[in-house]
DNA sequence: TTGTACGCGTTATCAC
DNA sequence: GTGATAACGCGTACAA
């Protein structure tokens, strides 16, 4: 049997009107629902529509509306990351499902090299998406570039710091790594290390920033390892490199779950135990948390929650609800731009203990 | 400062032609650059664009010549395993670097509830995509229903079962399967337990079907847990559950590497160690095989290469030429479909010894 | 080399 | 209730 899978000529609503013996008219009519279109011609319409093997052409409408109902996805990260970076995906979940029940599609872009970003910019100038939610946005990026010039409904995960006066979504990154560093701290660590990531990005900077300020006279700055990515693969290597530089660190905060679970197989390799060798806390608490060995305290960050606000936040944008919607929470002003900061919350597991006396 | 993120109002090739002086067809021209355009011309209009911020609309575009340019990548799995999934992953990110060499542009649909799927549906129908490729296609799958009535171009990953004459994508999992349960068995055990998931779909079958018969004579069906999804979830309350009803096995094969990895956890809890009081392999090779401890002995499958042919094969049906690409590919044809079967092969790790004696 | 005019498949606004 | 008809933004014969 030979495969002819070229697509097949498509009816058009005008065949549907010609086989029904009526005009376009009524027939779009009969599709938008809220007009006038009497029993007779409505049923001659579907036996029409089932002969011909009718199915509306979504591009032209949206041509004419103006309007595609639908919203960009833009993840820009090495493809590879993204798959193992539970925290998008769970946004990513969070936002389908928000834009799903209010009818919207969500086309998922992943951007993953030069080329893409120029494509990905050509599609979004193309008219194919109402707006879009932003994830993982850096310094500089050319694709949010495009999204500012173009003034595109836009929520922002985390806070763009080189962009001014664009909503975001975010939590306090600050805070939370202050909450988490202070457990290390109160269970009498002082030779404390951080593994830090994602400091291309306000997140990563934010944590590095909460670490310092709560380690106060404590802090010691070569026991800070910098990572390229929230990974586990880098984890794995910055808490061997850490650990060889300073064998006597006694408790580490890896700036993410995926980094902390590196860190610990890393740990695990030296045979030093966790806890009772080296204490270990993580950041975000995502399924890496829960499947590493103990383990980790944490911190809880709400992604299903980020992603559907980011989703009602691009929506309101939209449909021009967007100051309604504003006042309907509580927006903070970092700069001048609107952004909404969820709340986390500290998650106490089995990495963490006091440290061993000498 | 207001937040204003409307739409602004869009430069069209008219502002632009009236802009340079003239026609609308020369503009056109310049943008399609096949045609004569003098160079007179061509300085005013490359003013004009910049004068007025023009940019192609290219819904518009599509609408006349037909094509997107675009093709989906549908992947019909709780969104949730979806971002734990690193097979799903593998495959997104070869399917995009192909497409995106090839200036396609890939857009990931993903259905997570009935509501998408009718959604995704019309998105598919609506013209908005030249082809597609289908990612875990269950049984009487309603999306890959559309897809087949409406003879768009597409490339299934693993064999839909009740789908003919469609072209696949996969791996030869029985063989492979098998492959894997004689390791166990030269390795001398016999009682040996399956965590089958994934039976919903050809993949998850025919691992089973190698199970079975390599087990051949040995073959204890009590051994055989059944779970609903490839997760690390699953496999850790299967093996659980496994072990309190057979605590005699001496050897797990877990359909895949994630429901391995909850195996191993979930057999460390109970205080056993692995490989030495039970071993345990898993199927994909996966980020999971390497971040498990001990890291599995497994399967590897070439998750980026299955998406790179799938989207090779996709666009080859979308601009003719699948006949000549089939061609040049090693066809197999299971009952008649055209299948493209990728070779996998074994990994050693450290998942795996002998039985104790008792 | 350039302009004109028509078509892509819909929706929306009219009169009827 | 219904049927023309003008948009929507662009590509492309065809004529000039």
């Amino acid at each position: 049997m030979p495969l002819d899978n070229q697509p097949r000529k498509r009816a058009t609503i005008h065949d549907v009107a010609r086989e029904a013996g009526i005009s376009r008219g009524t027939v779009s009519r009969y599709f938008n629902g809220d007009a006038y279109v009497s029993t007779a011609s409505r049923e001659a319409i579907e036996r029409a529509i089932a002969k011909v093997g009718y199915v509306p052409n979504t591009a032209a409408r949206n041509l004419v509306r103006q309007r595609t109902q639908t919203v960009a996805f833009i993840v820009h990260e090495p493809a590879a990351l993204f798959t193992e970076d539970p925290n998008i995906g769970g946004i990513l979940v969070g936002a389908n499902n928000e834009l799903s029940t209010r009818d919207y599609q969500l086309v998922c872009l992943v951007i993953d090299s030069e080329r893409d970003t120029h494509r990905v910019e050509q599609y979004l100038k193309g008219g194919f998406v109402d707006g879009a939610i932003v994830v993982s946005a850096r310094h500089g990026d050319p694709v949010t570039q495009v999204i500012t010039d173009s003034t595109m409904p836009a929520t922002y995960i985390g806070h763009p710091t080189d962009l001014k006066n664009v909503p975001f979504i975010g939590i306090d990154n600050i805070a939370a790594a202050r909450t988490i560093t202070r457990v290390l701290l109160d269970a009498g660590h002082t030779h404390i290390g951080m593994l830090a990531a994602g400091t291309d990005r306000d997140s990563g900077v934010d944590r590095l920033h909460g670490f310092t300020q709560e380690m106060g006279d404590h802090l010691n700055r070569a026991l800070i390892q910098h990572l390229d990515t929230y990974s586990y693969n880098d984890g794995y290597n910055g808490a061997l490199e850490l650990l060889r530089r300073a064998p006597d660190v006694t408790a580490l905060f890896a700036a993410s779950d995926a980094v902390a679970a590196g860190a610990v197989n890393a740990v695990k390799r030296l045979g030093l135990r966790i806890p009772d060798d080296l204490s270990i806390v993580g950041f975000d608490d995502s399924v890496w948390a829960t499947r590493s060995d103990p383990q980790l305290t944490t911190i809880h960050q709400p992604s299903r929650g980020m992603g559907a606000v980011a989703a009602q936040c691009t929506i309101a944008q939209i449909e021009g609800t967007y100051p309604h919607w504003a006042s309907s929470h509580h927006l903070v002003t970092d700069g001048d731009a609107p952004g909404i900061m969820l709340d986390t919350h500290l998650v106490h597991r089995d990495s963490v203990t006091s440290p061993r006396p000498h």
